[in-house]
DNA sequence: CCCTTTATTGAGCGATCACTCAAGTATATA
DNA sequence: TATATACTTGAGTGATCGCTCAATAAAGGG
């Protein structure tokens, strides 16, 4: 008996996830949103419940897209050529909506306001490194680099890294491909 | 014939900085610089114009500070025990508004939105950076590191991780202290 | 003292914020 | 085809946004 919604949800949260992405939490409002996803407000919140709900599904595809992304890579390449590969491969993306990382925008924008969005950022990145550490770990087992380090440590550092080159990624006149080429080399010498 | 003010300008822009440091751009009102600065919107009005002015004149107060402190750090150490430190000095300060950077917070904010305040953040990180390799260069001409290097090369790697570091630091659950330790020693290998 | 000049006050401006809801429309099932 | 069940519409909600301004208070110079 129902009628069927006229949109396509998954495509609807993609394009929230751009906009979110690049123009942050407080700097997208709900008219911006009204715009890009086609939608009168009715309908919106008949869909999504809420700005902060359609923010949370926007992030949690982020981040489960990026996880899928550096997988991917380690399938084809295996576990070092992908460390190696991702930092590059994360900033040369031009119709990306920004360089800087979405779950690092959200938590520097709410983490002060103890937002609860800050706090899901943050799990989000937490996944991200444990993915990290698990592909340092495999590069140990198969002998690519010395098992005397800590994959947690390489982990965490490694994505302090990543984090720093996303934010000079948005800089203006800052190479940071150089930049990302030098964290690929540095994985060399493990 | 005139009427003093009856306020510290440099204090009042000292915890305006704080403020927005801590919150942001969007995420601090009018009404919260009311409460901190103790004045009615008229006096704001007349004493820094706009939002906006007095959020410029506290990024230039950040900013200066931070590069005084870097300084005052390599006079005290000489530049290379300077970089090294300076890592860990800028994230231990448990009474600072917040462990990531300012410039950096400010850029991913309003960078998308082509705000003026965003190539204000750029500029001052310039001057930062420029520092940093000013310092790199004096340790090659004290034969503290390889001469081989291209100082604005190291600067702006080191840059970028303390960009990292910072976020990193502003993160739950993440021990930034051993992300610091790293930077600094990855500089002892220079 | 008076007078000029500036600082301070606070009610309130128009604009925008996230969001609501009653009314109208389309669709699958009976 | 009739009906039930959603989806869609868009005017409009109260709250908050950055900001203005006329009125008042205070402090120097004469």
């Amino acid at each position: 008996m129902p009628r069927k919604p006229n949109y396509d949800r998954n495509e609807l949260i993609e394009r929230s996830r751009d906009l979110f992405w690049r123009r942050g939490w407080a700097g997208t409002s709900l008219k911006d949103l009204e715009a890009v996803l086609q939608m009168k407000p009715g309908s919106f919140y008949a869909a999504f419940g809420s700005k902060d709900a359609l923010f949370k599904l926007a992030m949690e595809k982020y981040a489960v897209d990026g996880l899928d992304r550096l997988k991917r890579l380690a399938t084809e390449y295996g576990p070092i050529k992908a460390l190696q590969r991702f930092p590059q491969m994360v900033i040369e993306n031009e119709e990306a909506p920004a360089k800087a990382c979405m779950l690092s925008k959200t938590l520097l924008e709410l983490q002060a306001h103890n937002h609860p969005l800050a706090h899901e950022a943050n799990l989000h990145l937490l996944k991200m490194e444990s993915q990290f550490a698990e592909l340092f770990e495999q590069a140990q087992s198969s002998g690519e680099i010395d098992s005397a380090y800590d994959p947690q440590v390489l982990a965490r550092r490694y994505q302090s890294d990543l984090l720093g080159l996303r934010v000079s990624a948005e800089r203006e006149g800052v190479d940071a491909m150089a930049i990302a080429a030098e964290i690929a080399d540095s994985l060399t010498r493990l």
